[in-house]
DNA sequence: TACATATTTTGGTCATACCAAAATCACTTG
DNA sequence: CAAGTGATTTTGGTATGACCAAAATATGTA
């Protein structure tokens, strides 16, 4: 009466993932198990497996075994993955995406200029040493970047930051790695980090807020250089 | 070689969609006209289709053809939705996503007060006057809370905004749904929705995120009310 | 014990068939 | 001629059975 006769499947299946009877890690039945265990026809098997995976409970690589994974926030953003990889190809797309970017980190540096405690401050610190120290070497200094960045999205404590700051760092890796890695550009970039850091042990969001804008519409003058309007 | 028959049929046909060759709302070729076109079994074809719908290229309801869907941001959180439910379920989920909002729309409305032009402050003065005069009718009261919230979305001119509010709507309209209607409740969200309003109109960032973070931890204290702790 | 090899398992694909719901066509009727 | 109605075709959903190649596993050998 519902139509789809891989929902029931589905259904059993997720709720096995949900009371720890498959726990992460596990493999799922091989489908001509499923097919003995729910009566139903290879199809219908594969077809569960089909919506099990787009839902984010198992990762199906082709020609393996499908994994349990129990589904956190970044499952959500994975799914959303390829639709977003479509719509940043069409004209601004990506502007629209980066600017998301620069209003959630604005307020993220707000909200850690106001409350970050001594946990936070020692996190940003470290990040920054290690951004400052790999100034010389591009490589590095593109993953202490990220990871400073990572560290503002940890400070609220909520599990969904981390999993947005992922999906943009990933979403937006075709325009961010295609971008030309230099000494220069690293010490401004560097500088601005620090600024941001400055304002946050100052306790001053809106300078905190105003660095991070400088910083994010420097960065993104300089995608514009590299790939023209877009 | 890559190991899925299906994705270049997937690949053929979302080129031909971003050309425009298939435009939107537009019927994709049945199932048995594919086989026939690109030389794949029945298998691949519905395989390749699914592909497509998780993409959000297509709408597929059972029993119906699939229909060619021009995608846009929405697509995107709809393709995250069945995850996000799940994630809802457990314990703090539905707490984590609403900071995430309590956040976006503290910046929204720094931004309002910052850059809302004639226009916005029009759409902002017709939308809070709806609610006002809905504050006797509840349903209504609901519609036009969420379109005075829907405003403060459209400010920033950026698509993204609007699908992000569609998709925290819909994710915890749950929720939203259960709780008691109120008149009451309706003249203290009414009256939030002015202090909100007057901020903007004097510019202030700083009021106008305390009225709205102020409205939405009465919004939570409501939730808490009505649910416990979730 | 470690490694190379044979065997089994398992996912990917194809071909065919049947059913029921949709969509379409043909026909009647007001 | 338009609207409604019934018959026909199209099309998606499912079931079987088979074959291949890649993984996983077992086996035998050095």
């Amino acid at each position: 009466m519902t139509g789809r006769a891989a929902d029931s499947v589905v259904k059993a299946i997720s709720a096995r993932i949900r009371s720890g009877i498959l726990a992460d890690g596990d493999l799922l039945p091989a489908e001509r198990d499923l097919m003995a265990e729910f009566g139903i026809s290879r199809t219908v098997a594969r077809e569960a497996v089909r919506i099990l995976a787009s839902q984010g409970l198992i990762t199906a690589k082709p020609r393996h075994r499908p994994v349990i994974r129990t589904a956190g926030f970044e499952a959500a953003f994975d799914a959303a993955g390829s639709i977003v990889g479509n719509l940043l190809r069409q004209p601004g797309g990506v502007h629209n995406l980066f600017n998301t970017r620069v209003m959630l980190e604005a307020a993220l540096v707000r909200e850690a200029a106001l409350s970050a405690d001594k946990k936070d401050i020692v996190n940003l610190k470290t990040a920054l040493a290690a951004n400052g120290a790999a100034i010389d070497d591009n490589d590095q200094f593109y993953q202490t970047d990220q990871q400073f960045h990572a560290v503002l999205y940890d400070i609220p404590g909520n599990p969904v930051y981390p999993a947005i700051h992922r999906a943009y760092t990933t979403w937006l890796a075709p325009q961010w790695g295609q971008m030309p890695r230099l000494v220069d550009r690293n010490r401004v970039n560097f500088a601005s980090h620090t600024a941001i850091m400055d304002a946050i042990l100052l306790r001053d969001p809106d300078a905190a807020e105003a660095a991070l804008r400088s910083h994010l519409a420097d960065a993104w003058d300089q995608v514009r250089l590299t790939f023209g309007d877009i």
